[in-house]
DNA sequence: GGAAGATAGATAGCGCGTTATGTTTCGGGA
DNA sequence: TCCCGAAACATAACGCGCTATCTATCTTCC
């Protein structure tokens, strides 16, 4: 699509670690709209950043939106608008927790389990072997680091250390 | 904030390469955050996203839309978009271009200069540095990593390679 | 038992990436 | 010269991450 490939550094190479941000977010859209359209290509009428949703609900019967969260580690209101179009596409269903008034309950419709293992059948593999080829050559370094990263942010924010990083190199 | 040290492996674990795009998008969603932040309790009032679109204007005196797009790659109405809000900012301006008038030339206003100087002098070098000692221990190999994933995709898109990697699994 | 705080979830709205499509203007050929 | 396709940009709308805040319900404790 773009070819970059005979270009002079562009800004973002040059920003280097400063446009770490844009760059990981530029790439992972790719990614995501790349699976969703194979996806569809394949039969399969799902968007691909609801696919961990799905599994994440196929396998807890019974949990609830805070359960989701939980687990993926996505923020609350991501999880419930995701839920809301699953619902409204018909693939997963709520009910009301008799014994607390604020849960609900969430399971797959029987469209939405369907649709999940054709998922499985049809997309699963070979977009996993696609990366696996561009990404995976080097033993899986990428995944290893970027769980780093995450581990690393978790532990104190970007902003923290950048406050600390800048009252070491000018302690006047 | 989060803290996943105890957990089971999450869903988004599991789902591994599967996962690559929401993760990506997190990581880089969480960075820019970061940045923002960073940028604004040192008294630098712009979105870190924003700031290589003001790089690469002040690196191309006269550019237009188009050369900020092939500069960062980025769609077009995005730049397009960003360009407004730092108008609305007073940080750039627009002149039209009166050998072609659909072009618009844009230059960064003296107080995006300022801006710019002040979130380079104040906030550069501490992110940078930052970023240097969670991910730059390993020489380079994420940044490395992205780009190989990024020249492959621009090669060929996740998409096709996918097609590609069923038909050669199941060639019946 | 009733007020106060905690918790589950919904809602509002932003950030910044995307595609699709609409306008205006330019340039090149019949 | 005029028209038609291409180019530059604008607009609309979606995707999916986020924070902040609201409402309803439950729990706790006096």
């Amino acid at each position: 699509m773009r070819d970059r490939t005979t270009d002079t550094p562009s800004t973002l190479e040059r920003l280097d670690l400063l446009a770490l941000g844009t760059r990981l977010k530029r790439l992972g859209e790719r990614l995501q709209a790349d699976t969703t359209e194979f996806l569809r290509a394949s039969g399969v009428h799902i968007a691909a950043g609801s696919l961990p949703v799905m599994v994440s609900i196929s396998e807890r019967p019974g949990a609830t939106v805070s359960d989701i969260v939980d687990d993926l580690g996505i923020a609350q209101p991501g999880v419930t608008r995701t839920l809301g179009t699953l619902a409204d596409a018909g693939l997963v269903a709520f009910t009301r927790d008799p014994a607390d008034a604020r849960r609900r309950t969430i399971a797959l419709t029987d469209a939405g389990e369907q649709l999940l293992t054709r998922a499985q059948h049809v997309a699963w593999q070979p977009v996993a072997e696609a990366l696996r080829r561009m990404v995976g050559t080097e033993d899986r370094a990428l995944v290893t680091h970027l769980a780093h990263l995450e581990a690393a942010l978790d532990e104190r924010s970007l902003h923290v250390r950048a406050v600390e990083a800048r009252r070491q190199e000018a302690p006047r």
